[in-house]
DNA sequence: TCAGTCATAATTATCTATAAAATGAGGATC
DNA sequence: GATCCTCATTTTATAGATAATTATGACTGA
């Protein structure tokens, strides 16, 4: 629905969500956003509901919106969701993906493993991830994926940004390389165990 | 968020788009909607982005909000997720379940074959697999269950009202049995058939 | 400790502006 | 002379701002 400002304002807020700044359980106040906006609270009314629907933000009736928790259990929840549902969507993937698909799954792939930073690198990774799957095609399935993955990317900002250091990903090759052979048990297999190792 | 209006309106709404009384690609006006629950346009909005956040409606920046197509590619979609998701559910509730879980799920499915007529049957069919699902306490995966068998209701309406008989449902006994049995192997796969077969 | 009052923040309504769609008029071409 | 295309104007609907109302939580006083 999102007009134009009130998409910025999710866009933001997601942002820093994701990233940590705004922390876990935080208050989410409409006037102080909106002002920070310049803005009126209707346009972060729609961003708030819109973050409730994607997982990032909680709300209770008359109590006002929140940072959604980060709790253990729902960790787990969104590795298995995410091997449940990026598997279904790589197998269609390497099945359709042409010859340019997979080279431009490549070049992500090497952006990512180039990256400065633990913020650069989240989003580049994002992306190589999103890029090996798109050519399946599903729309809703990968909406889907993409908020797990928005999920998964609080994890690793609360509990990886101190320890990361700038390496290349030989899963990220191994994928990339399976593609290119059309091996789908293969590019799944390797999608699976990387999964599970990196969150 | 919801206030209790918004709440309402979703509900309404929600309900009329899974039975086809809100046809697909039909327009969803702002205003006559509001004068129909004598309200103003503010959680008419709040509630088509819940619907679209859900999958039942779609919306293009200024041109307003549509009821979502109901096209056969996203159907496979929808089915290949349910199976994904809903056989991933199984497994940790076939494991976790007591004996009371089971019974509960043994009168759903009994509520469910007595079903008097469509509209009866959906909603009873819909309660009796997300019990058996229930168990696995995994909230995440629930909600983005509920979402997806909220779409293949659409379908369902759509395709299946007019030859709708009442019946029992032998995939549904077998799926309880084998919850009984903690046999997981036999109660994923009975549910993998099931849903591939119903829609 | 409990109740009452005050303050803060969420919810909803009313009003305004802006953008898109539809309709009608004018001109050009067949 | 008629029809079709284009542009402008009007209408309609959505997006956003402002304001008023209501509910909740905190603080103070008994």
């Amino acid at each position: 629905m999102g007009g134009a400002i009130s998409d910025a304002i999710y866009g933001a807020l997601r942002k820093q969500i994701i990233t940590g700044e705004l922390a876990p359980g935080e208050k989410l106040r409409q006037d102080h956003i909106a002002k920070s906006f310049a803005t009126s609270h209707v346009p972060v009314r729609e961003a708030f509901l819109r973050l409730e629907a994607h997982g990032l933000a909680v709300s209770e009736p008359r109590r006002g919106t929140r940072v959604a928790a980060l709790n253990p259990s729902e960790t787990s929840e969104v590795i298995e969701m995410r091997i449940a549902l990026e598997t279904l969507a790589l197998r269609h993937a390497v099945q359709k993906c042409t010859l340019a698909d997979a080279q431009k799954a490549d070049v992500a792939r090497r952006l990512c493993d180039e990256s400065a930073g633990m913020p650069e690198w989240e989003t580049r990774n994002r992306a190589f991830h999103m890029m090996i799957l798109a050519p399946c095609a599903m729309p809703r399935l990968l909406g889907t994926i993409g908020d797990l993955q928005a999920a998964s990317a609080r994890y690793l900002f609360a509990h990886w940004q101190s320890k990361w250091t700038p390496r290349e990903d030989p899963d990220h090759a191994a994928i990339v390389v399976a593609m290119k052979r059309r091996d789908v048990e293969t590019a799944v297999e390797v999608l699976r165990r990387h999964i599970r190792r990196v969150l």
